[in-house]
DNA sequence: TTAACCATGTAAAAAGTTACATGATTGT
DNA sequence: ACAATCATGTAACTTTTTACATGGTTAA
């Protein structure tokens, strides 16, 4: 998931203008851009190029004009195609492109989801084996001070505690979404 | 902490190459750079320039001659001033800014530290009670269906997880550093 | 009257990634 | 024979940030 992908995502709820959607990047915490003009608008220019969003505009008196975006049905197929990627490893990083996936995730069956969450499980499994190896070999320069080697010890710990949190809010999300199918099939 | 504090938080532990800073970056999950050459030789050349390292030219028989650098003073005392920033509300989002402030705060005094992780304490918090309100304020936009309501209330509900869990881990490094005094007193 | 909101965009600079370039040594 | 390690650096490109630019409306 690139920017432009989330702009199809937001306008794939709704049709929108350049400064709703910077209002959106500035609220939600989870998107790690930061959604300004240059980002938004030029974004904008390029998925219409790409034919992937439509504009309308509409005059107002005495303001700009709103250029009023849509999804247009091929933009839809590759936000589909962008949501349905396995997880990439910068996702255990810091851009947390799988919370982005997932929130746009609407255009994929259940099945596939659970897919997806299984994916990104295991990379995190990995990760946190990867993580408590390398606690091991923590380079013994930074032991200048006990104070030093229990600090550095906490660094890696708090690594550790991310990973372990993200795994218990997964089993939390794989088993709301087991609920959720459990109260449909009981409909 | 930009890229170059981080370099001179190293080569405060030894006098490094290049080479074996890139390594460092490399191995290290925490920091967020890739620690690829442009920004290594790079940085090295500046700081050099701002007389924060110095360099010291190793010739190697049939291998480029090693450039080993190491810390001056005026780099120790950018380095301690960088430490010492309160941490900045980007390390609540992606660049985790203020482990890398922890891992290099040799230069500061316990109390110092305390005080660093007393304020990064209230900032989690702050953003803890923002996250639970926004979670009221979730764009009725995105309920096209009962799945996609409670997926967008766990892409909330990850960020409210990861803060309780960084509360935790800010707890047991007050409960550490404490108990790290005590046994010093104790002597 | 000052700030925030509405609404668009561009320019320049900074930061970051990927690929290029060299070339010996050591291990599989 | 191929890949990895050692060891430096540069060039081109992409991404992101910050600042500039305009200008009417609304609420404290």
């Amino acid at each position: 998931m690139e920017i432009k992908d989330v702009i199809l995502g937001f306008l794939d709820w709704k049709p929108m203008t350049g400064y709703e959607l910077k209002k959106l990047f500035a609220d939600l915490d989870f998107l790690p851009w930061s959604g300004n003009n240059n980002q938004i608008y030029k974004g904008l220019l390029e998925l219409e190029k790409e034919q992937l969003v439509r504009k309308t505009i509409i005059p107002q008196e005495n303001l700009p004009a709103q250029k009023r975006y849509s999804i247009t049905a091929a933009g839809k197929k590759q936000l589909q195609c962008a949501v349905a990627q396995p997880p990439d490893a910068e996702s255990l990083k810091w851009r947390h492109g799988f919370l982005q996936q997932l929130a746009w995730s609407e255009c994929l069956t259940t099945e596939e989801i659970r897919q997806l969450v299984g994916q990104f499980q295991k990379q995190n499994e990995n990760e946190l084996v990867k993580t408590q190896d390398a606690i091991r070999n923590v380079p013994a320069t930074v032991r200048r001070s006990p104070r030093e080697a229990f600090i550095w010890g906490m660094v890696f710990r708090n690594r550790v505690m991310h990973l372990q949190s993200e795994l218990n809010w997964l089993n939390l999300l794989l088993g709301g979404l087991t609920e959720l199918n459990r109260k449909l099939d009981s409909l």
